[in-house]
DNA sequence: CAAGGCTCCTGATAGC
DNA sequence: TGCTATCAGGAGCCTT
């Protein structure tokens, strides 16, 4: 379930190891993966052949590499699934490998042909991409012009956050989920801010005040930096970093799946309800339940 | 227009 | 053993 800090671990390594570097070739492997290229698999792949890769950018969940002198960008998201590796042309095919781009150098002089890499998108359960298209004259992927800039952008607005807050008529959840309010918090970091916040998800946004809109973006910011300073949060081999490493996160949260387990705070037994398809975890007395509106 | 719900997908796991 | 049901969930799209 990769979110911002899981996102930004994969840039970071798409920056050491890919960027600057020519593509010789693409390979579509599941016409799905592809599916946000309208134009389709064949196109994808002719159009990418023969650039070279900028310096990959990261807003929120989405990531994107720039092709150089094209005004356009690779763009991918992860979904659910979604892993992009760096491998030795060597290694194994994965089960569920979708894409695969091949390079025209090698990332050093040093390096022999058989410590060579390419650039391999595999993703399980398909939720993911890869996708290209051009870019504003800011940097930006026109298709993703609708998502908020995320919550490490030193150019977010905590001040237009509060206002879109007061505005809306829906619940704290739902909006820390709403890409185009605040972008790179998904289902885990979202329970994790609310915990430390000591708000209940269903909070309406419209009775935050200006403290209290300030502390949970604090706590967003300070649980996404703790994640990202110790490589992102894995449950499993499905979110990796580009050398197919786990991160550590998942051993700092304190109330994602963790339902009938203390509240590392007052001990109570931490809940989990269903909502939106999905859990929230969250304390029943630290996180008080609002009063239902008649 | 805003808000909320539906849907895509695969594999692990639980229950019978 | 082998079947079915459930769960994981991001975001585009559709309905209300």
């Amino acid at each position: 379930m990769p979110e911002l800090p899981e996102v930004e671990v994969v840039r970071r390594g798409l920056e050491r190891w890919v960027a600057h570097r020519i593509v010789a070739g693409v390979e579509v492997l599941h016409p799905r993966a592809v599916r946000r290229h309208p134009a389709g698999a064949e196109d994808f792949a002719h159009r990418v052949q023969g650039h070279r890769l900028g310096l990959p950018s990261r807003r929120g969940k989405y990531l994107w590499l720039p092709l150089q002198d094209s005004g356009q960008a690779i763009l991918a998201h992860l979904g659910m699934s979604g892993q992009l590796l760096v491998q030795p042309l060597s290694a194994p095919t994965e089960k569920h490998l979708r894409i695969r781009v091949r390079f025209a150098d090698t990332p050093t002089a040093a390096a022999s042909a058989a410590e060579a890499t390419e650039l391999r998108f595999v993703d399980q359960r398909t939720f993911g991409g890869l996708s290209l298209h051009d870019t504003t004259p800011d940097g930006l992927p026109d298709v993703i012009a609708h998502i908020a800039r995320d919550p490490l952008d030193p150019l977010f607005d905590d001040e237009a956050f509060h206002q879109a807050l007061r505005r809306k008529r829906t619940t704290i959840k739902r909006a820390l989920l709403d890409q185009s309010l605040i972008s790179g918090v998904g289902n885990i970091y979202a329970d994790e801010a609310l915990w430390r916040t000591r708000v209940h998800y269903e909070r309406p946004t419209a009775t935050f005040t200006r403290p209290r809109t300030a502390e949970l973006l604090t706590h967003v910011r300070d649980v996404m930096n703790e994640a990202l300073a110790v490589g992102g949060t894995s449950f499993d081999s499905l979110y990796v970093n580009v050398n197919g490493e786990s991160g550590y996160f998942d051993r700092s949260l304190d109330a994602y799946g963790r339902e009938g387990l203390p509240c590392r705070r007052c001990a109570t037994p931490l809940r989990r309800r269903p909502w939106m398809n999905r859990s929230s975890y969250y304390c029943p007395k630290c996180q008080r339940a609002p009063r239902v509106a008649s």
